[in-house]
This record gives C-alpha cells, structure tokens and sequence, in this order.
DNA sequence: CTGAAAGCGCTTACAG
DNA sequence: CTGAAAGCGCTTACAG
C-alpha cells in the first residue's frame, strides 16, 4: 500500500514551501516559470490526489449551485421525487461547503419559468441543475448561461441544441420501443393496439414524440401486420374524447387488446376502459399514486419508472465531481429503463 | 440557517475544556459524573453532530471491514459484480481510514469456506460482509463472529437463525413471483411451462427453492387450470437430462411454450430449446456474458437481476454507517427486483 | 515571486 | 478528573 502523498511531500522535494505548492495546484499565479515547472512535474510524477477531506475542512468558500425544476403540488406528485433526491445530495455535500438553492415554476405556466429562471440568476450561482420543461422559455434561459459561463446540467429530458456539460435522462426513444415489445408479448391475438396521448401542447413535448416513434419503430421491426395499431391525441375530457375517437375508427372499446399511453396519465386512460367492459394490457410511464393504485389492482400492467430521486442527486453530484472535484464529467448519463409491475413494486427504491 | 455548532461551543457553553467534551462525546471515561452530564445536556439541547470531515483527518486509527464471498473466476463472473462493488466503496471510504480486507472461496468447494474464514479472522476485523452460500459452513463462522462480538452483514442471501446487523439481498420468494406473472404474461395457450432447477446441492439451495415457491405460489393463487406445470432437476449433463426427464413427462421440446430457470444457468437450458425446433418464453437471472448473448438474439426474453455491484457497495456503507457514522442502519435491505430485456439492457446499471 | 503563520474542527498523547 | 498543546492536510491572508 502506498503511502499518501501530501502537499508537504512535494514542498520538500522541490525545495520551496507549502503556499508556493499550492499556488501552482490552484493555478492562481504569483510563481516563476521555473518554480512552477518544476513543482508540477513533481505533482505529475508522484500522482499526487489533493486530500478533499482536508481542503473542505480548511477552505471557507462555498459553492453555490442553483436548481430548477417544475413545482410538485404535493408530497406524491412526480417532481416530488426530483427534489427530494436533490435534498438528499444536500446533505451529503453540505460539509464539502456545497450550498444548494432550488426555484420551482409552474408546470402549466411556462412563463413561470422565466421568471423564476431571472430570480435564480440574481443568487449568482456558480452552476445550474434544470428540467428544460417548457421548450422555448429553457432554451433562451441557457443561452443566457451560455453567455455568464454558468455550467448546467439536465435532468428529465434534453435540449437539443444547446451545451450543458452533462444530462441524466432517460431515453424517451428506447422506452416507447421497450413499451412496444411488452404489448407485443402480452397480446398474443391478432389485436388492436391503441397510442394514446395524454397531453396539452403535443408539439412541444418533444419526449412524448419520441416515445411514440420508439413505440412504432418497434413494430416497423417486426415486419409484421398481426396488429393493428391506432393512434389517439386527447386532453380534455378523456372520457368522452377517447369514445369519439373509438367511434371514428369504428371499434368497439372492447376489442381494444393493448395499450400504451405515452405518459403518467395512464391512469386515466385505464381508469376508461376499466370502468367498461374489458381490460385490456395497458403499459404506461411513472409511479404516482393513481397509477400505482391501478397497478396494485391489476389494472395497468406495466409501469415504465425512470428513477426520478437518483435524476436529481446524480445531477448535483455530477456538478460537485465537475467543480469541486475538477473531475471531468459523463456527458450523457442515461438512466435505466425500469419495469415496474404488480409483484416487484414493493421493492422498488427500496435501496 | 443555523449555524453548525462545534466541540468548542460546547465546551465554552459548559465552561470546560474541548478534551472533556471530547471525553463525553465519545464516553471513554475519567470524566466527573456532574460534568459528563452537564455536557450531555448542552450536546442534546444543541443537537450537536460531530463534523465527520475533521474527525477522520485528524484520527490517525483505521478501521478494518473483512469480506468473504465467492472467487470470481473471471471479470464476466457474476461474482465479479459485487467484489467490484466493495472496491467502489473502498474508494469512497478509504479517507475515511476505512481498510477492506478480501477473502474468497471456491463456490464448488464448501470447505474453503472455512478455511478462508479462519484467515479473515487473523486480520481482526471490525466488522464483516459475508455472502452466505455454504450455508453450515456460514452457520459455524457466524457463531464465532458472534461470540468475539464482531458485527456482520450478509449479501446475496439470507441465512435464517442467525443474527446479522443488516443484509442485503433480493426476495428470492418475490422474484420467483414476478418470473411467473412474466410467463403467464406471455404464454397465452393453455400451455405446458417447465420450472427447470440447475444445481446440484438443490437442498442447501435455499434461495432456489424459494424463488420455486413464489413461482408456484402466483399460479396457486391465480386459480386457474390453465397451465400445464413441471418441474425438473438437473446438473451434470444438462441436454441429456432434461431430454429424459421430457421423456418420463411424455412431451416434447417443441411442446414447450414457458420456461423458467431459477437462477444465472438459464443460459444452458435456453441453449437447449435454441438447438431444437422450437424457442418457448424463457424466463432466468442475472447478466452473465452467456445470458447476454442469448437475451440480444432473442431466445431469452427476460433476466430477472439483483444489482450486485450495488449490494456490495450498499453493504460497505452500511457497516460505515454503523461503526463509524454510529447511526441506526436498516436491517432488511431488499434491493429490487429488475426485469431486463434485449430493449433496455443498455441501460441497466448506466448510472 | 516566496515563505511563515494561523486556522478549519477534531483527536491524541501528555502533564498535572 | 481536567486542560493545554500539537497535529491531521489543506487554505488563506499577510509580510517581505
């Protein structure tokens, strides 16, 4: 086991003190060339890792990293869970003089997040964690990042076009192709399969249209013309858009042998064809309390989870590792696709 | 934001020096009855949390965990996964003072077990992980860890009547469970589904025989006549054996139309059906390179895994947290019970 | 451009 | 039984 190397050791192999050592790790000027090469080779050659144990301890500046994401109404909504991984990655990190701010805009009201995005600038964070939700709105939000150099990261979904130094995500492509291959090898018959969104402004849920794509690209695939596959829009009244919908394809709810529904809405779609006569395989996304209710009852049959508490405390560990650390960083960190059902719900994030 | 408050508050509160609050904070003694309990009271009334940060930086004692699992024979090992879960966690601890001492048995070999068990405890060890699989030779170390009061924790399964601070391991009952729900889920035909046991000690087995329970449990609790179900034992010549055993059934391989496997030798049963006319829903465990394979062609369609790099990892930072953080660690650590596929296996373990 | 000194919050002998 | 001092590896003014 080799002993560990510290400033000191380095001090004295190069015949100078612990500040000038430091002076060149820190890069912050005031040394001659010659001194300055001479200590970084030094560095280099003994592999020196600077003790971050010590450094916190002794340092007295705090990082300030900002959040923001979309507001959780209540204690089991979604976004809940993003947060309270960021909470978490608090606490681990608050000895390391991490200090974390969080804003939170209106899901429904994407002007919201302009201006909660123009508040977290005002605390002048030395980066940025954010769910690029409304489109429009996060993509000038980061073009003013850009500009401050404030380094950001996603979660939930990615922005094309613009330069976080990392995401985690999860791949809205790969998880409407697995949904595929689950109704697939549920409905053996020769069935009909039902795309239902469940969504206000479709056009700028990118996510929503990528799942769908991976859900067709599936069945592109397969070269088969067993199913036959329908694809619904509705927003308002599910109830009776889904019926209209029905009526104008010309089929029963009952003769309906799969669907997905692209989100974490599915609850209302299941809860449609539950209160009918016919159940038939439904998949969806997310483990809210509706859904996780219907799944428990047999209802839903699949719930495609993407690990929303470790989205967050990832993402601010990404940022630690990337500015405390000056470890260089995952860009692309993509989350697994998670099956939950009936039988394993229970032990979901349990460790 | 309240302000952390330190040793020397405590001290400067009770009108002592920070060594007697140090005393008490870590009960070794010489301290005055009235003293120690003025100083107990100041530290509750504050709340006081040691900083971790300072207090390993300046202790210069280390504490030593010992583990003892199977060798991996080679990287794709599936016991490779948890010894490299132990490695991370070493990494994370290793400023912390926290030494890993590695012991490994032969799987086929009980008695290395034992043997290996004897030298773990020439290192005298603070605390222990252990997998448990030989279970009578487990059964008498633990008894010996019990009575040198060395605490342990168990990964990978569970041994009853004995008394571990913690473990970690997947419900072998829930998952076996959730393998049946997959092949009826999938087998739409009254058809005929092989729950195929590959070991050869099945009766110290206890984890396969779990897992065969849940299987059984979930169409017993389904009521329905539907299936057809056998099961068979086999370890030496898996294509003979299981071609005789169809035999004495009196059905053929093509016959076939589910198959689980109760554990990571799927891949010698799947080879089987792939060789033949025929490839039913099969239905096994863990990530190993041969499953893999069989996964992304297609013969496989699920593999149930257990997150052991996780589970050694989880188990090192438990015993931390308990020795070293002294906080109250879980005792049942469930980890879930993933279902992959050809669809999202580049996902799994991602981040 | 460089070094010496104080301090981060805690632990550990040591002196009394 | 108690306190004062040195030290863990690093950072941060400050003096020259």
């Amino acid at each position: 086991m080799k002993k560990k190397i510290r400033i000191k050791d380095i001090a004295l192999r190069a015949g100078v003190s612990i500040g000038t050592v430091d002076r060149v790790l820190h890069d912050r000027g005031e040394v001659s060339d010659d001194t300055k090469s001479k200590i970084q080779h030094i560095i280099d050659e003994l592999d020196y890792r600077p003790n971050l144990l010590a450094s916190s301890l002794a340092s007295k500046k705090s990082i300030v990293f900002a959040t923001l994401m979309p507001k959780a109404s209540n204690q089991d909504n979604y976004w809940s869970k993003p947060h309270s991984g960021v909470e978490k990655a608090r606490n681990q990190l608050i000895e390391y003089g991490v200090q974390i701010k969080q804003y939170f805009f209106e899901m429904e009201d994407s002007s919201s997040f302009s201006t909660e995005a123009a508040k977290l600038l005002l605390c002048e964070p030395d980066a940025v964690m954010l769910a690029p939700c409304a489109k429009r709105e996060a993509i000038s939000f980061t073009r003013k990042l850009d500009e401050l150099t404030i380094p950001y990261v996603y979660i939930d979904s990615i922005l094309p076009d613009t330069h976080p130094i990392s995401f985690v995500a999860q791949s809205s492509f790969d998880s409407g192709f697995l949904a595929a291959k689950l109704i697939d090898w549920g409905t053996r018959e020769e069935g009909i399969i039902l795309l239902i969104h469940v969504a206000k402004e479709l056009d700028n849920a990118n996510h929503l249209l990528l799942r769908e794509k991976g859900f067709f690209r599936y069945f592109e695939l397969k070269k088969s013309d067993k199913h036959r596959i329908f694809k619904i829009e509705v927003s308002g009244n599910i109830e009776q858009e889904i019926l209209s919908h029905l009526k104008v394809i010309g089929i029963e709810p009952c003769e309906v042998s799969g669907i997905f529904v692209t989100n974490s809405k599915v609850h209302s779609a299941a809860s449609f064809f539950k209160s009918r006569c016919y159940t038939p395989k439904i998949v969806g996304y997310d483990l809210i309390p509706e859904n996780i209710g219907l799944l428990k009852e047999g209802v839903i049959d699949f719930l495609i989870c993407q690990k929303p508490e470790l989205q967050g405390s990832h993402a601010i560990h990404l940022l630690f590792d990337h500015l405390v650390k000056k470890e260089k960083i995952r860009k692309e960190n993509y989350t697994s696709i998670d099956l939950i059902t009936k039988e394993n719900i229970d032990f979901y994030n349990s460790i």
